[in-house]
DNA sequence: TACAATTGTTAGATTAGTCTAACTTTATTT
DNA sequence: AAATAAAGTTAGACTAATCTAACAATTGTA
């Protein structure tokens, strides 16, 4: 049984290392700013994950999660996902709601519980932003990362998820029509900064690169011809 | 905001004045047993909870709760009762386990969360055991008192509550068919050891006075005539 | 390659919540 | 009322998780 905090370090040391699949290297000071703590404090709950066998680390070297530890990982995931999902689906509350939320349910100890919740929800595949939730196994889909800067211009795609989750983003996103399944339509492109012209549901609307690079999507032309 | 521990505390003086009205002092060894602490780590606690103004405790004096304790207090039990609901309206957990979980979703920080929880459930007013859910003032109803050993022979009742919310009491009383609401006649009971032979359910079982006096029941008569 | 910048580590302090062991006060019993 | 039992308190230690400040190793660059 892992306390609160062994949990988020392990959550925290998966989402690192999917945020950037490229690079499986985790370090204490990344670490720490993901956690909001301090690096030396990072260093002292390391030495207790290895102990567990939870991480292989060595000292200056990178961390990366056992299978005992990615399998916590992706429990704890699936847990926060499922819960997002609930929050979302039965009771109602808005896709920027739901996240904070869950990173307290997330640690509510009971298979049982969230198997049951899997099959109240109806065994949903994704959260509310688009999300995997990962199986009982820990097994979970892999999802688009084309993301709509990468679009061409006159071609339509459907969103199919987010990368930033902040409440600030995810608000504006809402603001813009812009949700799940979406289907989203590229009128122009700035060629200097990229600033893109994009028609969701009859409405034009003009939005950044950094907009528009946190929006995951999928081409939709095959389902069109 | 409250620490997990706080809430605890708080929650315990409120269950241990309501489990006596005749006595609504406190005691330290009493909490300690209650918490399953040390008395002298109940008295360190003490020390703080009074601080925060949340109990009332002069040294070798009696414990009692403050009003703002109180409304904490209530708070928690609310959200308790409303979780044990869910998970056995919705998620189908029999009510010998609810508790256990709910102790873990208690302490889930949200007053949204907990009044669109309510209103999921369509405001329910008793939980699984038929204790009384305050509402978002504290405020509850008053349940019957009066237990299955003091319903004379050859009356019928209907169960309303249960005094022992132990997983082993409630799996014996489902054994039995009795749940809430169910109708209950009393057959004949023995002087000696007030051994009880009831009719449930179109069944007839003999049950002992321990285990009458954890079951509340109302009178039916006045419904009959 | 060597220096500077970045990254990581160590030592020691702090806080919350717990414990044990010894002691004090209050309550009960003869 | 005195002796005993029960209840409550204090002091001091421990663990988990955090911090700051100082130091060490690695990496990147001039």
């Amino acid at each position: 049984m892992l306390t609160f905090t062994e949990e988020n370090y392990l959550k925290s040391i998966f989402h690192i290392t999917h945020q950037k699949p490229e690079d499986p290297h985790v370090g204490t000071n990344e670490l720490a700013v993901h956690l909001g703590l301090k690096p030396a404090t990072i260093n002292n709950m390391l030495k207790k994950l290895k102990e567990k066998k939870l991480i292989d680390y060595e000292k200056y070297g990178k961390i990366t999660l056992t299978e005992t530890g990615s399998l916590f990982a992706t429990g704890i995931v699936r847990k926060h996902r499922l819960w997002e999902t609930f929050l979302f689906e039965k009771l109602g509350f808005s896709w920027d709601e739901v996240h904070e939320l869950a990173e307290q349910l997330e640690h509510i100890q009971s298979d049982k519980l969230i198997e049951r919740l899997d099959r109240f929800l109806g065994g949903p595949k994704f959260d509310p932003h688009g999300d995997p939730i990962p199986n009982a196994r820990g097994e979970f889909e892999k999802t688009s990362e084309k993301t709509l800067d990468e679009i061409p211009v006159s071609k339509t795609c459907r969103m199919v998820g987010v990368k930033d989750n902040s409440a600030t983003f995810l608000k504006y996103a809402d603001s813009l029509n812009l949700h799940l399944h979406q289907t989203i339509r590229v009128h122009s492109r700035q060629e200097y900064d990229a600033l893109t012209h994009i028609e969701v549901a009859g409405k034009t609307y003009t939005v950044s690169q950094k907009f528009t690079e946190n929006i995951f999507v999928e081409d939709l032309e095959e389902n069109v011809g």
